[in-house]
DNA sequence: AAACAACTGCAATCGGCTTGCAATTGAGCG
DNA sequence: CGCTCAATTGCAAGCCGATTGCAGTTGTTT
């Protein structure tokens, strides 16, 4: 099976963005690092550290070492980690150049995810911040409800 | 010590409140039920299960007992969990009429919490549920910062 | 007071996540 | 290219919040 141009294209400049972020930290640029971003980058929603290590070919690296890699991965800003409530911490690519901040409409039935690429509260979060004088506010926000598919 | 006339009121209408929402469901008015109601409401924020058992008078019930307590009082919404993404869930009284829904504002250094009554998302969560064509949609929303106190 | 369903305590168990340790491996260097 | 060593990994044990099966207890109804 063939792969095409340009998704070479994307894979090559994403180990390059890995690589720049692992020099000067002594940091190794591994295939099981290697292989996250790559499954991260095929997928649109949040995954668990679980379903990245199903998504794996043939159990190629340990589930240990998925989470001590998503918390690098992470620490490097590279990936963004989300709350859908249910206790399995769910990680995300992040462009470069982006902060990676957004939110998530999720199906309570079906589990079925919209992205909502706008955040309404950065507004909010300031007035917040400052009415109570509090420093460096961020927040965490999903939306839930019961997709089209499961109303009927 | 001498328990305050007013105390006493609100106690026998919070027992009251039980008592109705017990009945009909063939709910029994139980010893842990009513201690946990009794510890919540003299907490202003929201208690994990354990904060909510060291806070029970010497050994007075089962761990168990309090997370099935809370998951009964929640499906009769006289409480409402709260998740601040730190693996344990929280619960708050919800006070009569009220649906308890409203946010928080943590601080990621101490703990502390700054309660937030207003909601700014009822607007936004409803342009958000027709777009997607979703029905019953709600929100999860915490803020976190760091608090005047800690920031020194 | 009897009868029975609801409830509780206890201990085992689960699932997500972390960690100690010995073996492996990537990156820099000669 | 092969050497060296810290970084990384696999494995297994363990942590912690939460759930559950079961036998004994208790609240409610009659
Ligand atoms: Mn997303
Ligand atoms: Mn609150
Ligand atoms: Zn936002
Ligand atoms: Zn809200």
């Amino acid at each position: 099976m063939k792969v095409p141009a340009h998704a070479r294209a994307h894979k090559r400049q994403e180990l390059s963005v890995l690589t720049r972020h692992l020099r000067g930290q002594s940091r190794k640029i591994t295939g099981p690092r290697q292989a996250i971003l790559e499954i991260l980058r095929r997928h649109p929603h949040p995954m668990t550290n679980r379903e990245i290590f199903a998504a794996m070919p043939k159990g190629r690296c340990d589930l240990a070492t998925i989470y001590r890699a998503m918390h690098l991965l992470e620490e490097m800003g590279m990936v963004k980690r989300f709350d859908f409530g249910d206790g399995a911490a769910r990680f995300e690519l992040v462009g470069e150049g982006d902060d990676g901040h957004h939110h998530h409409l999720i199906c309570t039935r079906c589990a079925g995810v919209v992205e909502i690429d706008e955040c309404f509260l950065r507004e909010i979060e300031s007035r917040i911040a400052a009415r109570n004088r509090f420093k460096a506010v961020t927040h965490k926000l999903e939306f839930f409800g019961i997709c089209p598919a499961c109303q009927r």
